[in-house]
DNA sequence: TTGCTCCTCACGTCACGTGAGGTGGC
DNA sequence: TTGCTCCTCACGTCACGTGAGGTGGC
């Protein structure tokens, strides 16, 4: 029988039966460059089935193969060699069953310690004092007024901001509501988006690989010169850099959080409401946040730019630039297209005002100078291999450079 | 603490340290560009370490702590997407559980039903009638006279050969003995030489599966005009190509195998005579063979050139080539040391009378020709990797060709 | 003619291990 | 200064699976 009928009666591809073939361990005889299995080579096959389900190597199977065949068992070293094999087979076999009884047991237990379900209730956290005097109007750049506030547990949960002008915001449930805030989120690229849910679906492993990577890289730049209290600042869109490493930064510095959704703050607010660190959530778009000039530290851009760039067209650099102090720092994450022509076209289908040419790291550090941060260094961290898709729109064939990058701007 | 220090503290290689954190799993600080590990990376490995007891592949444990960190299971679409995943994977734990349980049963089967020893006693197997007529004096080219015979089983057992020149060879155990033979060989390369076991432990397995595929092909070449009663001659060292193939080809033809020493050929018979095939055994060297001229429809040499190459400095084409038949061929085995000049050089040490400059395809060929054995083909099977050592003399780095090659004597 | 199967060869996968070639601290 | 540890990068392992590019029979 050929090949293919071969391979279907015992269930297996084609690919393992010519592996089998080469390997020596199959060997059909081959009649006008076509192989030719009969009775032996379904006898061989079942031997190979049964050794490997004693969890034999190919290579120990080929060496029972060859005493078996050459010496009919008709030789005391020969049969002593088997028994040997068979013996310590079994023996790994019971290790083996040991092993995984145990491994049962303990993830029985795994399953019962697991919460059955979120404590909703989050403790509650509000705005912390430390904000206050860097809480400004966008428009005038003069400090708001608070009124009407309650405060619990050391912080602001409830108040009105106001400015002469006329600008107001309010604080509820210890989040700032600017008045621009929206309750959904306009950019839909992931089902689940508000949940960290999103990178499941939707990155693959080695994206995901790289994207751990670049967290790596970005957490010891900003720890090489850490100490004392800063003012980190991140948004929008994505926050998975703070909560995975803000426990390791620590309770002493101040976190100031933005996005335009109230959905997605509220679901970080509820994430980090586990342990109470400072940390500030606005819900607002960035072109009008209320918060000084020179205030921060440290602006992590954690794909903040690749989605706006996406969703807007455009990165708010001008915005943002002026809120951060001189000496202050930009930390980011960029995926570069430059080798995907046609991935990036492809987003125009659902980002109608995306701008295809932006979409540089180039782009990102005049945007950036502009500011007077600049001082521009990246760091290659990998690239896509072309196979590879973590967006739908992401074209075949096309790789993708992750960088990891920061900027300082000028004393 | 250091990775050495760290890698030490869990019992692991330093390299498994470095792909973890390569791979986004432990996320160490960089202090000088040396990885320094806190404890929380101790945290991280034990949970690495559990996961993979429960038999959670790398990619999913990168999950579980990402989803872990984020969201510190204060989300219930987290934490229904982690039970999910830990319960599977006991499920499919369960599984693996009760595949092991069966295959325990089933080799513990396989060692009761494993022969306790060798059944020694050989079935009285002798010298097949039809070569008889081609039993020829080696010097005179006459037929030899048989006297004192004794037959039983359709084959002789017992008897003396004899010419009127005083060459005498007589029959024994159903084995022909030539004046000239030894006890034990003269070829130590391996312990164990008369087992096939030697291919145990001298022979890589890489090495080993070319020997398979050689075969392989040497078998297709021979059987491509197989038909009716052919003559197979084999010999000297090596019959492990008859031992494998015999049974396929078939009880109709006759088969002839040489060698210097008894107790190989013994070995070699014991091996064979579960069945009785038409097999004339003969001890004694390949210079004065009491076989008639032009008898061989098939010569296989199954690695005998090699062999002969080093031990006896040359390979007996000229006492080989007048016993194959016009339109006979020679099928064989060759490794090539053309790229191997100081592994060549190395068997000079165990084998002084060995010429390396003898040692090529193209000698063999050429040596074959003046019998007028030619048409000759080869066929690439495979070139061993430079790290590969089969044989102790074989110098690192040096890789070796291992051909199949045939000719076919002129009519 | 078309569709199906077949062929070889190269390369990817997974969780590391090994080895080359080189740097930095005690 | 020496020995030790550390670094990066490339390649090997095992049992296949996948895909390109091409051939051959029904």
């Amino acid at each position: 029988m050929k090949i293919g009928t071969f391979a279907r009666k015992f269930g297996l591809n084609i690919s393992t039966i010519r592996f089998y073939v080469n390997n020596g361990l199959l060997t059909p005889c081959k009649i006008g460059g076509q192989y030719e299995f009969d009775e032996e080579s379904v006898a061989d096959m079942q031997k190979i089935l049964r050794y490997k389900q004693f969890d034999f190597t190919l290579e120990e199977i080929q060496l029972l193969f060859f005493m078996e065949k050459a010496s009919r068992y008709n030789d005391d070293v020969v049969l002593e060699v088997c028994a040997e094999l068979l013996r310590n087979k079994k023996k790994s076999l019971m290790e083996e069953r040991d092993k995984i009884l145990k491994s049962i047991e303990d993830i029985e237990r795994e399953i019962q310690n697991l919460p059955t379900s979120a404590k909703t209730e989050s403790p509650p956290s509000g705005v912390p004092f430390p904000i206050l005097p860097h809480l400004y109007c966008p428009d005038c750049h003069v400090p708001l007024k608070l009124d009407s506030a309650s405060l619990s547990g050391g912080s602001i949960q409830k108040g009105i901001l106001s400015c002469d002008c006329g600008y107001q915001a309010r604080i509820e449930d210890g989040i700032i509501f600017t008045p621009d805030y929206v309750e959904d989120t306009p950019f839909k690229a992931f089902e689940n988006v508000e949940s960290v849910m999103a990178m499941k679906d939707q990155f693959s492993p080695l994206y995901r690989k790289f994207v751990a990577k670049c967290y790596s890289w970005m957490y010891n730049q900003i720890t090489e010169e850490l100490s004392g209290t800063k003012y980190f600042m991140a948004g929008p869109f994505t926050f998975n850099f703070l909560l995975e490493f803000i426990e390791r930064m620590g309770k002493n510095h101040l976190y100031i959080v933005f996005d335009p959704s109230l959905k997605r703050i509220a679901k970080f607010k509820q994430y980090l409401s586990v342990w109470n660190y400072n940390v500030v959530y606005i819900v607002g778009g960035v072109g009008r946040l209320p918060v000084q000039k020179e205030t921060i530290d440290y602006f992590i851009d954690d794909y903040s730019t690749t989605n706006s760039l996406f969703t807007y067209g455009g990165f708010a650099t001008d915005k943002l630039g002026p809120l951060i102090k001189p000496s202050g720092e930009v930390v980011g994450i960029f995926t570069a297209y430059l080798q995907a022509p046609k991935s990036l076209r492809n987003f125009k289908q659902n980002h109608p005002n995306f701008l295809p040419e932006k979409m540089t790291l180039a782009g990102l550090k005049y945007q950036w100078s502009l500011e007077k941060i600049d001082s521009f260094e990246k760091k290659l961290i990998g690239t896509t291999t072309p196979g590879e898709i973590h967006f739908p729109q992401n074209e075949l064939g096309e790789p993708i450079e992750i960088y990891g990058y920061r900027a300082k701007k000028q004393c």
